[in-house]
DNA sequence: TCACAATCCTTACGAATTGTAACAACGCAC
DNA sequence: GTGCGTTGTTACAATTCGTAAGGATTGTGA
């Protein structure tokens, strides 16, 4: 496996240098910020693994952004605060982080709570590129959807990029705002039918009933979620 | 969403109480235990979302206790323990406990560590999303009614989150102000008569006598109750 | 008991949202 | 260039769900 990806985002040097020193050592790569602005702009080539954010930030309202990452963009969220008090920690919670460490920290204790997150399903690292649900077998790497019986139907670039969010968080409401930004859709105004178009080819794929489909439920108003169970091989 | 079940091990009987009575009020249900013995026995009949675990039992080594919960049962734990070191704290972490929370702590905190938790996926493994009731079986996961002879109706988003709040506390009185909060509608003014559809809505699918409703009672001044007897599978 | 008001139910309608067929633009292989 | 598959766009159909309006029901006070 490869070394899981954190992400640092604190104003200062000093705490990022230790902070990376040390999750070096314990086995994390990590990319380090002191503005939310790069960092926000990182996000779009790396996908982090678990990232850490300071909530004293000076060019963005902490919170926010991590209401976005955590639950706008499911990624795994620790804070790492100097703001001490009870309702800090509980908003912060609230508000989609994943844990919320205060400081001053000891570093061996972000690495343990850094790796009780990792061992959560949200952060399983696929192994192969091949799932099985529902009597389909998805194999991402020959482009094909392989039936119960064995025949293979291939499905598009595109088709697969939905396919493989859906794979990756079965079960779960996806929005349509996380889909167009996991997606790389431009917030384009057209762009939000390509993704409904992108979903009915992906359902044909699949032999949806239209009036009844049972792996791509619609939730009116919300987005999309996928129900089958998913098995990752 | 029933109301998750969080399970209480802790040898200080006020402690426990006042868990319990913190945790009830923010929306769980909780099982309380003194001895590890009790606790495991009831393991067998019950299946907690999350584990609350003091470490200095009595008659158990704790961490062996968490280690088996954690990661061989697959539970959520929680780690409430009075010693503060970060030693112990990195081996509790390490052994599988999902949370370390140090003693004294704020109830508010736990909840919010708690709620944290559960949004994992892990937890929506554990958590079933079928209810049945009075013939009825309702299927959260797909949006479908299934009556006895297992025909099934479809249900919408707004129509499922009136049921799921019913099934939730079924036979208690539901205010109108509960039923808008809990269904996050804006305090508008006509908001009190699309709850009124929704719920004629949802009658119609379960095919009430509007002259004679068996299952969603009105309260007239007051509110609605749930009549039927329901159970979470 | 009988008005009368408050509350609740139901129906119809329309705005917002979503599904999908048809078409056009584009890339790629030959 | 030709042919084929992919993908976004457009247009229109279908669905969802709140709103408004009128009727039914329940409670209240004379």
């Amino acid at each position: 496996m490869t070394r899981p990806l954190v992400t640092i985002l604190d104003d200062e040097p000093e705490i990022r240098r230790m902070l990376a020193d040390v999750l070096e050592e314990a086995g994390f790569d990590t990319l380090s910020f002191g503005r939310a602005r790069a960092f926000e702009a990182a996000l779009a080539k790396h996908q982090p693994d678990v990232c850490l954010v300071d909530l004293s930030l000076p060019d963005t309202d902490g919170l926010t952004l991590v209401h976005r990452l955590a639950l706008e963009q499911g990624a795994i969220v620790i804070i790492i605060s100097g703001r001490a008090q009870v309702q800090d920690r509980v908003t912060g919670l609230e508000l989609g982080a994943d844990d919320y460490i205060i400081k001053p920290f000891d570093p061996a204790e972000v690495v343990a709570r850094i790796r009780a997150r990792l061992r959560s399903p949200k952060a399983a690292a696929h192994t192969g590129d091949t799932a099985t649900f529902n009597g389909w077998i998805a194999h991402f790497d020959r482009y094909v959807l392989e039936d119960e019986t064995g025949a293979e139907t291939p499905f598009s670039h595109a088709e697969g990029e939905v396919l493989r969010l859906f794979l990756d968080s079965p079960k779960r409401l996806i929005s349509r705002d996380q889909m167009q930004s996991s997606l790389g859709g431009a917030a384009s105004e057209s762009f939000d039918r390509a993704m409904d178009v992108r979903i009915s080819r992906l359902r044909t794929k699949l032999r949806e009933d239209p009036k009844n489909p049972r792996l791509i439920k619609t939730i009116y108003g919300a987005g999309y979620i996928f129900l089958g169970d998913v098995v990752w091989v």
